[in-house]
DNA sequence: TCTGGGGTCCTAGGACCC
DNA sequence: TCTGGGGTCCTAGGACCC
């Protein structure tokens, strides 16, 4: 047994529906699902529904009438509340650890520290104080290696017994074989369908059989991350904890329509909202892209499925709603075909520089700096809301037909004043 | 009528250069 | 008959994740 660095990935269970049971406990031991955007399709289940077998990414307007049947209670996603208690679980995890990597909205992989007992009696402690602190209930796994965490994971979550914590540590060698015999070589992490499908083709079934293949074999045929899947499998650490949340590669802006658009007009509109929302993300993190990719897509459910797509680059890097727009439009608007029903338009941004760097270089710029609208529109919005303050028509409030459906969104009650959460004495 | 959104990393292949 | 070879940069697309 020893001493070493553990890590520890915490996962909170079943997140979006944990957090709307915390503001709404009659959902407590029904079933509920949270749809996507435009209420399209399930993205997170109570364990009440998943028994009822509803499916992850099943359509709801394909289940609902039988689902609500069998009561189960949908509500729309409402991200600003998602946000916000997941922040406050970093934040909670933080008191615990000295290295967090925040890996995704309702996960963080910490590092822990002493011998196994410690190691597990420190994850039984977090598991008490997110619920009772937060109101969240986690899972947590914990290994020598990330891959092997995720795997800890699942069995703290499938395994009552555990009470949420799986501590590989506590495992001798031949258990911790039968484990990874019990893991199917798809569900291991980083391992997806596709690869799964040529493993089990090279007889690779199962996450044990995996760990002990030929690692430069699997390095030749799929390359260098199935190799590193590979290596953390056998409890080689490979994919160090990544504890500064560095700064975003690439921002991207994209919805579907609850109705779909076909005029140089309505794309006007949409691309005027979508620049605006991506240039302030830009902002947020200080940088300047050099290229912009912009896209409308018809729906690909319907035949002829077509996107027209347009990269572009910037003579100077910007974070410039204006000169994003106007180059988006120029670009993209004389693609549009008006006999097309477009559902979908993305814009993102790559090629980021930092803003600070970009301004001492720029000595021979000659141009004289333009009116700093982005920033003017962050300062306000900040303080007033995103629907206060916008460029054009992403000025105006009204309710224009393309905007996203959000029919059963319950409210922002940590971040609200007027959407706080109400309590009646019984 | 109705099917999400936002990321990362890696690789293949084209353009270009000498 | 026979059409270099190697390097870099760039981009699109694949695969994966939550």
């Amino acid at each position: 047994m020893s001493d070493l660095p553990s890590i520890a990935i915490v996962d909170a269970n079943n997140f979006y529906v944990s957090c709307e049971r915390i503001f709404d406990p009659r959902l407590e031991g029904k079933p509920v699902v949270v749809l996507s955007n435009n209420d399209g399709c399930v993205i997170a289940r109570s364990q009440e529904a998943k028994t009822l077998g509803i499916d992850m990414a099943s359509p709801w307007h394909s289940i609902a009438a039988e689902a609500t049947a069998r009561g189960v209670i949908a509500r729309s996603s409402n991200y600003e509340l998602y946000g916000d208690l997941s922040a406050r679980t970093v934040e909670l995890l933080g008191r615990y650890t000295s290295s967090q990597e925040v890996y995704s909205i309702d996960e963080s992989f910490i590092r822990l520290t002493g011998t196994p007992q410690q190691v597990t009696a420190a994850a039984r402690e977090i598991r008490v104080a997110t619920k009772k602190l937060i109101g969240l209930p986690v899972s947590i796994g914990i290994a020598p290696s990330k891959t092997l965490a995720k795997l800890a994971n699942r069995g703290s979550k499938t395994a009552p017994a555990l009470l949420g914590v799986c501590n590989l540590a506590a495992y001798a060698p031949a258990q911790l074989t039968s484990i990874l015999q019990s893991v199917e070589v798809g569900q291991v992490w980083g391992i997806g369908g596709r690869t799964a499908k040529k493993l089990i083709g090279l007889g690779i079934y199962t996450a044990a059989e995996l760990r002990d293949a030929d690692a430069a074999r699997v390095r030749r045929r799929f390359g260098v991350v199935q190799e590193r899947v590979v290596q953390e499998l056998r409890g080689n650490d490979c994919l160090p904890l990544e504890e500064m949340h560095a700064d975003r590669d690439q921002i991207q802006f994209s919805r579907s329509f609850a109705t779909p658009i076909s005029t140089v007009s309505e794309l006007k509109e949409v691309l005027s909202v979508y620049t605006q929302r991506a240039s302030a993300r830009l902002r947020q993190q200080n940088s300047l892209a050099r290229l912009m990719r912009c896209y409308a897509s018809t729906s690909p459910f319907q035949d002829e499925h077509v996107t027209h797509a347009v990269s572009l680059a910037f003579p100077d890097p910007t974070d410039d709603p204006v000169e994003m727009y106007r180059a988006a439009i120029t670009a993209l608007g004389p693609q549009l075909q008006s006999d097309r029903q477009y559902v979908r338009v993305g814009v993102s941004l790559h090629e980021f520089s930092s803003r600070d760097t970009h301004a001492a270089l720029d000595i021979f710029d000659t141009n004289p700096a333009p009116f700093a609208a982005g920033n003017v529109l962050d300062s306000i919005t900040a303080k007033y809301g995103q629907e206060t303050l916008g460029l054009g028509l992403a000025g105006f409030k009204s309710n224009r037909a393309w905007t996203m459906r959000r029919n059963m969104v319950s409210p922002r009650a940590t971040t609200h004043w007027d959407e706080l959460a109400t309590v009646f004495a019984q």
